[in-house]
DNA sequence: CCAGATAGTTGCAACCGCCAACTATCCCGT
DNA sequence: ACGGGATAGTTGGCGGTTGCAACTATCTGG
């Protein structure tokens, strides 16, 4: 079990107040986002998996499908048939892994890249001017607070094994 | 418009960086949320736009179906057939709309109201521990960004008209 | 009172996600 | 070196989601 990182403070009294906010807040980033991501699929031909996915390609270098998988939160058999269209739109090629024959290398492929740059670009332009209204200080702290937040919610997900009401 | 912490600062040279790091934390908080909203349907008998329907509906009183299909972003058919699941379940009731007799009023039975409570308190008991590490400036300050991005989003979204690349 | 707008439902086709079954390959203990 | 168990990936099948288009019922303005 991944630790509180602090003990927690019982006497603060705006905590509980503040947690709620920010869960209406990321209730409110989560369904707005999820449309928008669908939303990119007739903007820039990939599905909201296909982005995410080659997104996670560009990003880190070659990885299998089992770490696809697990980078997204998928099935692996789900996260085949993302690359099967990623490959078949010419964004993704597999490679035979060098050390296991068994597995197999994904590359985002030239055009893949350039199409993830794109995507990319697209969003960062619209928030940086959103950023722009912050001290530097700000900024980061949250960053640090939402890399935080993932990390949580990403390690209680792997420690309850991925399906949450399991009871083995 | 919801002002300002700071003014901007144009020359701030941190700003691209901090916007490129922002991206990549949220992006990684969203993909594993979603997860997690998906897992939620074995917990607690809903599924992820079930969930978001029914939290609306509780947060706010009696929408219509129209309403309820503007704030989940989905098509009016589809949020029809999400109010049947969940008018299935027992957790939302279809009353007529007193002044349009065209129009259905959406309510939250006992059923749903109680569901989204647990569903809510599960979440945030998870997450105030993680706030807790935090100053309260900086948990404000995120909710207050986290709350920008989303009006943000949700604003271009509805002056794209829904569809982005539609050519009129 | 009628034409056009609006609220909601339903049919349809495409997609997504999981589980289970299967093949190919790897690795470890004997 | 070899046989059994573990692992990587693919495929089939099922259920659920989504958007578009067509349809009915109702409202509203001239």
């Amino acid at each position: 079990m991944d630790t509180a990182l602090l003990p927690v403070l019982p006497s603060d009294p705006s905590l509980a107040r503040d947690t709620e906010e920010l869960y209406d807040a990321l209730e409110d980033l989560l369904r707005v986002y999820q449309f928008r991501d669908r939303d990119r699929i007739c903007c820039f031909d990939v599905s909201v998996s296909q982005c995410y996915a080659l997104e996670g390609l560009v990003r880190r270098g070659g990885m299998t499908l089992n770490d696809l998988a697990a980078y997204l939160y998928l099935d692996k058999s789900t996260a085949s048939r993302v690359v099967d269209a990623l490959e078949r739109k010419g964004y993704v090629t597999r490679l035979p892994h060098p050390k296991d024959r068994r597995a197999v290398l994904l590359e985002a492929t030239p055009a893949g890249r350039e199409l993830e740059g794109k995507i990319r670009e697209s969003i960062l332009a619209e928030e940086r001017q959103l950023l722009a209204d912050f001290a530097p200080e700000v900024r980061q702290a949250m960053t640090v607070l939402i890399r935080r937040l993932a990390r949580a919610a990403s390690a209680s997900v792997e420690t309850g094994g991925g399906s949450c009401c399991r009871i083995p």
